[in-house]
DNA sequence: TAGATTGTTAATCGATTAACAATC
DNA sequence: TAGATTGTTAATCGATTAACAATC
């Protein structure tokens, strides 16, 4: 048995941390328009949620609401900002300067998600010691070093599949603790390493899905007789 | 009641459909090896997932295995491509030409996940006229037109958050039914068209948590006895 | 044949939703 | 006060996992 307090450090399910940005967002909209309450339900109807989850999703944040009132939105805001540790910048490493890396590069909205990249690498001679926006493509090389150096803490992916595995294994051995992955491929990495991954391909398959199976019915619909009353 | 066969077309959940691609991929891996069979054990085990869990994804594609042997790589490749509709291409228009829809016009594996971005758009007068790759950015007020006579039904939007739903408007009046949607915001749109959020922040939620919360333990392990024993 | 693997039914688990008392 | 909204406990729902007979 640790003593390390559950209640301090809690386990939070995937599903609500995937929607707390949301709920900063909209959030942040609000403030900036001026409104300094708001209910569960309003944020409900905003995002298509219901109500309950809302308050429950919230709640994690240890933030207290006011019956008839809501919750402040600069008070939540912060709770959100501060659980997520998004009031404290994140310095980052990315590895693999292609045209996804050079876009993350030069996406300036992250400094609002506590994330800061610092440094690009790449392995392609070619491609070190060009300048992409406001950064140098470092040598991998040099990775493992500088990394230990600034204390970093997070790594992000964009080389191709059959590469990032290896540069998985270079950070985690840096001392990285969290891998951000826009590689197709699941990566191994030891405790307490987490990786999480963006799966572009995973969302292209609900809509493309979507899609054949519209045609589909349509086709069928063509030859079938339909009725317009349902159950 | 209508007469759409519901075996025909039936519905799966997301979850399934997010796995998909990743047998695809290790599926396509294993054949260009000369691999023609395949278990189900093994791919649970190459992708961390509960084999029972492989078999009842690759189950909604109608394949059907052989007991000892597992099923044929080639013929899961192809059930999950015509599943998804991968074997046919799909054209889509891209509405946004910063750094992340430059980045995906440039993407050049869409075409091995049936999708084909057939032209860009953008507001700014700036933009428009130049050319990014392959692609000349056009006029926005250009895309209904287009749209219909190209037969267009899917949209990627990569504008910022404030423009994304009038984009998404016109995209659903111009008849497109699948919006890929990469700002920060809940995008509405009515029957039939769905909308797929790629939520980057989410998945930047999680990996900041992750260290927040280490960061939190270790401060509490320092001040807190601690023992190894688990339970 | 023996046993690895299938497909399917049942059990478990966790997340979402509903119900409701507390309260500003 | 009355009622909107909170926080929390219980019910529902769906997805994951376990169990098991069928079979190449």
């Amino acid at each position: 048995m640790t003593y390390v307090d559950e209640s301090e450090v809690k386990s939070v399910s995937q599903a609500t941390l995937r929607r707390l940005p949301k709920y900063l967002h909209l959030l942040r909209n609000l403030k900036r328009r001026g409104r300094d309450a708001v209910s569960c339900s309003f944020i409900g109807e905003h995002l298509s949620l219901d109500p309950t989850q809302v308050r429950k999703d919230l709640a994690v944040t240890g933030v207290i609401g006011k019956p008839k009132v809501g919750h402040g939105t600069s008070e939540l805001i912060d709770a959100i900002e501060q659980f997520l540790g998004w009031n404290n910048v994140t310095e980052a490493f990315l590895v693999g300067v292609g045209n996804l890396g050079a876009a993350l590069l030069g996406y300036d909205r992250f400094n609002h998600y506590g994330l800061k990249i610092v440094a690009a690498f790449d392995k392609d001679p070619a491609k070190v010691g060009k300048t992409i926006g406001d950064y140098d493509v470092l040598p991998l090389e040099k990775l493992p070093d500088l990394a230990r150096r600034m204390n970093i803490l997070m790594g992000i992916i964009t080389v191709p599949a059959e590469a990032a595995q290896s540069v998985a294994d270079l950070m985690v051995s840096s001392g990285i603790r969290a891998i951000w992955n826009f590689a197709p491929v699941n990566l191994q990495a030891p405790e307490p390493v987490i990786v999480q991954d963006e799966e572009l391909y995973a969302t292209l398959a609900i809509l493309s899905r979507h899609l054949a199976k519209n045609l589909k019915s349509e086709k069928l619909e063509r030859g079938i007789e339909v009725n317009g009353l349902d159950s």
